[in-house]
RNA sequence: CGGGGUGUAGCGCAGUUUGGUAGCGCGCUUGGUUCGGGACCAAGAGGUCGUGGGUUCAAAUCCCGUCACUCCGACCA
């Protein structure tokens, strides 16, 4: 390729609403160019290297027996009524209606159809196990799409689901699937990855786990032990919260005012945050009338996904105002009103006096002890892990760290083929739901990924396998005749031995051309000019390591070909 | 959805407070001199100042509306 002819426009300056690195970057070598908020177009660097980075997928995704198909952009409506999700998904899907006024809507996963498609075809435990997938674009009207290719709403994604008779034929599966994924981060050259197990959300199903590249950009809060490999998502970590020790006491009833916030009382009481009793409020969504109320210990964050999977219920923020039956900033557990859904965290059992709330205004309960005046209540975990709290494996310390999501895998069970009607004749002949697996990779965010892990202060610095070329070639004073005889037979005889290469044919300063180099990131340059050629030389520097190097010009094909071996097998190893 | 910010040339910005008919750097075009880490000289092209309305002799600038983008938070199959 000619990159006086290459649609991409490189920029000294960034965009100013790029603020993280990969976004930069890929904004400023020109790879992407924004179109509307999370909506954007690749250039043909870009594009090379999705489609890179798609054909590892695939192989590996062959590998595992998938079968590459292609679903919908478009779907009926009443294919997602089936699942229930057309009600259940809010604005982030894309509804529309045909021109015969028909309900229609942008797909943003593909169970739907993958059931579909399965459940025309397989009627017979014979033809499972089997799994499809695809590579598609998927639309999903993010409400705030953010970090260039991190969080956009429009994106091409790799979705697999897979068929099983039995649970542990799944697992046996989900495993494999697994270990590929594994294969593929390695293959297009991250590094810092990890698994996570994960919460599944509103997928249903039982075991997940996500793929996050670990870094301090990304917008997921991960849970490590410092001491063994126990690590989790936030959303599902557990951790051993230390005890707050202290003395029984009376249950006191105290004036406390105007003071509402667990900081005030505790300040006019002194004591310790906890020693209290946090409120947090809630209400079930689609019905602002239940109210819930979550309480755990005034030095701990609510887990809102634990809490969800406790009452089974999903939640927004309660914004009711203050409501008759509720106090707010003095709300406790002792003689609550019954029609509220009440949970307790764990945390709260062991404190021997605790502050609550007094459940009206300006008064507050001391020495409060579940124990002794709730002996009925139960305990949950519903609270956050904090930095520093004890592993529930080995007992060593926590660490939080941040991830990008680069990956998940999820079995599914049978919540889509039974809500779907899918059913298949087992050997005895009885009908069974099958049990699926589901497994999804952002491309886009896995290019994001690269950027932002490899890129240095000069520019992209790209793996091998992924790189839109491997070679970069830059020739030096290209209006000398003999410099532009042997760059461009060397152009020639690279791309005839099967090497990809991007070619500076500008007449331009050295000066432009290296810093462009650099800002593409492609892994191999090779400079042509008066000074290499007069000692019949080339120079090839490698882009990850800026080391440089000399070679005799009639060996440079052969140099090449076997830095990009080396390189291709240290990512394959 | 809540709270902040910004819209002026392809990109980055100044000009807005105090209204007077639009400018700088990079990039682009042409010619010349240079040229192994973003060269120099000269001559050019390019913007109805996001958009609609209002005030005024006169609006990028003041007033009202609206749209877009963005940051923090909520949401996120």
């Amino acid at each position: 390729m000619l990159l006086s002819k290459l649609v991409c426009e490189r920029t000294k300056d960034a965009p100013q609403d790029a603020k993280i690195k990969s976004h930069i970057l890929l904004s400023r070598a020109g790879f992407i160019k924004q179109v509307a908020g999370g909506i954007y177009s690749m250039t043909m660097p870009c594009q090379r290297m999705s489609k890179k980075i798609q054909n590892i997928i695939r192989e590996e995704m062959d590998a595992i027996d998938g079968q590459e198909v292609l679903f919908p952009v478009v779907m009926p409506r009443e294919l997602w009524e089936l699942s229930d999700r057309y009600n259940t998904i809010g604005s982030e899907m894309v509804r529309f209606k045909d021109r015969n006024n028909r309900d229609m809507l942008l797909g943003m996963t593909h169970e739907e159809a993958a059931v579909h498609l399965a459940n025309h075809i397989v009627s017979s435990y014979t033809q499972l196990p089997m799994m499809i997938y695809q590579i598609q674009t998927k639309f999903r009207d993010e409400a705030r799409p953010r970090g260039g290719l991190i969080r956009v709403r429009e994106f091409t994604m790799k979705d697999a689901y897979s068929f099983h008779t039995t649970k542990e034929d799944l697992e046996k599966y989900y495993y494999r699937c697994f270990d590929a994924y594994n294969r593929i981060f390695k293959r297009i050259g991250l590094k810092n990855f990890i698994d996570i197990k994960s919460d599944s959300g509103m997928m249903g199903g039982s075991i997940a786990h996500e793929f996050m590249l670990l870094t301090e950009v990304g917008e997921d809060s991960i849970v490590l032990c410092n001491d063994c490999d126990y690590r989790a998502n936030m959303e599902v970590a557990e951790g051993r919260i230390n005890k707050a020790e202290c003395e029984v006491e009376p249950l006191t009833e105290v004036f406390t005012g105007e003071d509402k916030t667990i900081d005030e009382v505790c300040t006019r009481l002194g004591k310790k945050a906890e020693f209290s009793c946090k409120a947090v409020v809630y209400a079930v969504k689609g019905n602002s009338e239940e109210v819930v109320i979550a309480f755990t210990r005034g030095d701990l964050e609510i887990n809102e996904a634990k809490l969800k999977k406790v009452i089974k219920r999903d939640i927004v923020p309660y914004d009711g105002g203050v409501s008759e039956v509720i106090a707010c900033g003095n709300i406790g557990p002792y003689n609550i009103d019954k029609s509220i859904i009440t949970v307790y965290d764990k945390s709260l059992a062991e404190v021997n006096a605790l502050i609550i709330g007094a459940n009206k205004p300006e008064y507050h309960y001391t020495g409060f002890n579940f124990k002794r005046d709730m002996p009925d209540a139960e305990f949950y975990d519903i609270s956050k892990v904090r930095a520093g709290d004890t592993c529930p494996v080995c007992g060593g310390k926590l660490r939080i760290e941040n991830g990008i999501e680069i990956g998940n895998i999820f079995q599914l069970g049978t919540k889509y083929t039974k809500s779907m009607g899918m059913t298949v004749a087992n050997a005895d002949g009885s009908l069974f739901n099958p049990i699926m697996g589901c497994y999804g990779i952002g491309v886009g965010r896995a290019i994001a990924s690269i950027a932002q892990e490899s890129g240095d202060e000069k520019g992209l610095v790209l793996p091998m396998s992924v790189a839109p070329w491997q070679v970069h070639l830059c020739p030096l004073r290209i209006d000398n005749e003999e410099v532009a005889n042997k760059a461009y037979a060397l152009y020639d005889e690279l791309k005839k031995a099967g090497v990809e290469v991007l070619f500076d044919d500008r007449d331009t300063a050295a000066g432009i051309k290296f810093n462009d180099a650099d800002l593409m990131g492609m892994p191999i340059r090779v400079v042509v000019s008066p000074k290499s050629l007069a000692t019949d030389e080339v120079e090839i520097t490698i882009r990850r390591t800026k080391e440089s190097q000399k070679y005799a010009y009639s060996d440079a094909v052969k140099v090449i070909k076997d830095i990009i071996a080396e390189q291709m097998s240290e990512l394959n190893a």
